[in-house]
DNA sequence: AAGTGGTCTAGACCACTCC
DNA sequence: GAGTGGTCTAGACCACTTC
């Protein structure tokens, strides 16, 4: 007996579950609260444990749950909120930034950002390290670079390697150097990626993650002055954008 | 010990696959190229096919490959650049919007669309359903929700079943309403998502699919005029926000 | 009808967290 | 050590596209 039912189209299990689970999320359960372990669920639900697993797995994309290893499935709360809105002084750094330096390195930029950059591929430039919490949540991280060459004037300092306290003293001075110059334009892009282990590791979660990637150009005078690379978890963020129009 | 973070050395085996089918793409195939089924896949790799999928998964997630169930795997194009931003005349439907009305209905909002919208739950609303093409492929569809209240003026047509020619030259006709006032501001937010089952067949995809959602809010003296919830391919859509600073 | 990716199963073992 | 989610296997069948 072959479930013939041919009712327009066919609905996979693990999409059932997905709607019966987020049912009773609303229902039965609190933020935070904790749901049975995955063994239960998939047995009374009467599925394959990969079955749940992979309605489980679509709640979590939709911020809806939490799932750590070791610990449990817990009911997510509302995503954060992320202002990624350029204002009229929006240099790194700058007033009002609620970001965290954590290091600074020198170094090749990968292939795409030199694009981004206009600059030659055997460039080097200043990598600055950034990070930001946001509701006691790690929330994202973030890469700049800077070629040197854009920064002017003197020298910068010694050899670094990209985690003490130092560098991202470091860092923040490079910032400051950038804000020197006005800016004259801001683009971005959003798009969809999945965490590096490094990032995955900062972001407390593991490699592969969805992650939010915001790509910013910094423009000064009509050429690209500075490339940031920010990785937000797309799991418990929602960005923003305040755009005013006359 | 406080929060120090401790390397992990161990790397699964669906993280290494990627790694090295992302080298493979990048130096043994073109764009559009069809790689060599999973079963086949998976045995010149040694793992199981579950194994694999979960590489190809992320590979497809990263917009780096595109799946097509009955046809196959193949190489993905870069991701179609899409312009989000706010231009100075931004009402939808407006001059230069490059999106198509399809249907217009009219009923009640989704709770998270009223509270945004600051309409009682029960207070249908003018619907309006767009497209959004680009390279030859689905891009984005869209719902805009819009309280008659706040269109002022005279009635609305008559019955509407969302799908008709004639609904589109409705729906294009509530938007030009729109157009009467004056724009005062335009919030958007953008946060990932999975595609419901109707979204996910105008978008060529199955449901629960990876998607931006990019949620607009229009403001008009004031009060949210309408609001706007556009889903975005996640896998070959990469949005675009031009910010101009003085 | 043949071939593809999508779903599903019933196990097993591993990495991690917490007690 | 107990309990959790994460990984992996080796199969089977299903929905869909193409010929």
């Amino acid at each position: 007996m072959g479930t013939t039912h041919v009712e327009q189209g066919f609905e996979p299990k693990h999409r059932q579950l997905k709607t019966v689970l987020s049912e009773a999320l609303e229902t039965e359960f609190a933020v935070g609260q904790v749901l049975p372990n995955e063994r239960e669920l998939a047995a009374r639900f009467g599925v394959a444990r990969a079955t749940l697993r992979q309605a489980l797995e679509q709640l979590e994309l939709d911020g809806r749950l939490q799932r750590r290893r070791g610990v449990g499935t817990t009911v997510a709360p509302p995503r954060t909120v992320v202002d990624v809105s350029a204002s009229p002084d929006s240099w790194p750094g700058g007033p009002g930034d609620d970001w965290d330096v954590t290091g600074r390195t020198r170094g090749l930029p990968p292939l795409t950002v030199a694009r981004l950059l206009g600059t030659a591929a055997d460039e080097p430039v200043e990598t600055v390290h950034r990070y930001r919490g946001g509701d006691g949540r790690p929330v994202a991280v973030e890469v700049l670079y800077i070629p040197s060459s854009r920064l002017g004037g003197s020298a910068v300092a010694g050899p670094a390697d990209g985690s003490s306290a130092d560098d991202a003293e470091e860092g923040r001075r490079v910032l400051r150097r950038l804000h020197r110059f006005a800016l004259d334009g801001l683009d971005r892009s959003v798009e969809l990626g999945s965490a590096t282990d490094e990032d995955a590791g900062r972001l407390g979660r593991l490699p592969g993650a969805p992650v939010l990637v915001v790509t910013s150009q910094y423009v000064v005078a009509g050429t690209v002055a500075a490339v940031g690379v920010a990785t937000y978890r797309a799991d418990t963020c929602r960005l923003t954008i305040g755009d005013r129009n006359g």
